[in-house]
DNA sequence: ATCAGTTGCTTCGAATCCGAAGCATTTGAC
DNA sequence: GTCAAATGCTTCGGATTCGAAGCAACTGAT
């Protein structure tokens, strides 16, 4: 039964869809150049990009999933593909012995250089280029908080494993 | 001629970095919510919604195909699999003995009315909470302009075969 | 120390996705 | 009319994805 008609007003949805269709459009676009440039695909870029950022070059498997926005299994597949291509190398964590610490190479660092200005290119062009400076402030802003309020906002039932016990007090 | 990588200053880095989380977690919570409530993927749901949307309750597959951001062949197997649970039905159109039109049924549309009051939930919890009213109002304007130039600006290397205007009349 | 619970990652199976190739129809040029 | 190119969709093959289950290591309590 559905005794709740929706109480989404029409600026509502134009911004719901104009969220999800610019960001699909957007990754078709990124994704296809990153192909192109350097044989990525936009979550390999994504890593590589996470890793080339930090100090170290290297991140612990769940950190990296955690950051991307990814399924730990689907992690572990992307890392295995980075690297039998050599632009990666894992490793056990030194503090913890069933951590993974996953680490650039430099081969990894070239494949990111190599692609880099093209991505950045083609943001410019499909998203900057219609918006002021102005906008992006704005846009960064308003994304910035709905981010952080979706990063806090735990998923009904993904996040932590169910428990088993203690199901009677959860 | 990758001799000039060009910045991206902070604030540019934050706007697209939030627009992608933001729009994964998004989808990720929404896709959680369709399948628990309606066992449908997101892309069905949108293939569902834009059926419903229309007056005829119908529509060509590259109509369909190109709303929702989606490859074709993609397309074809989401239609396939929502045909066999009888939510749409596939028809030859009328003029265009090669074009297939797609029309929901009243399955369909009960899915539809079973899954929304959720889904528009997930919006209100996750997207819309931490906003104000003018804020959302700033984001569909400036993701509207957004991806109202990408989507007429094509891809630059993609070789995909051009595409001419679809008719108004529906 | 030991046991149960939790956490980190991988493996497994199945679903989903895309691009390329293919088939059928339409369009445009001649 | 005929042919070549364009268009609409499907099929095919392979890559990617996720959740569930599994294994190993850590934690805390006894």
């Amino acid at each position: 039964m559905t005794s709740t008609p929706p109480p989404l007003d029409a600026t509502q949805l134009g911004a719901y869809f104009a969220l999800i269709e610019a960001s699909s459009l957007l990754k078709h676009s990124v994704e296809q150049q990153l192909r192109d440039a350097g044989d990525l695909s936009y979550v390999q870029f994504q890593l590589l990009a996470t890793l080339g950022d930090s100090p170290t070059g290297s991140r612990r498997m769940t950190d990296l999933a955690d950051g991307v926005v990814y399924s730990r299994s689907g992690l572990t597949y992307q890392a295995q593909t980075l690297e039998k291509r050599g632009l990666v190398t894992r490793s056990q964590s030194s503090d913890d012995e069933r951590g993974v610490t996953v680490t650039i190479t430099e081969e990894g660092r070239a494949v990111l250089a190599e692609v880099f200005p093209g991505h950045v290119a083609v943001l410019d062009d499909l998203l900057f280029a219609p918006l002021t400076r102005a906008d992006v402030e704005t846009l960064a802003d308003i994304l910035a908080r709905a981010r952080d309020h979706m990063r806090q906002t735990p998923p009904r039932s993904a996040g932590a494993r169910r428990r088993k016990k203690a199901a009677a007090a959860d």
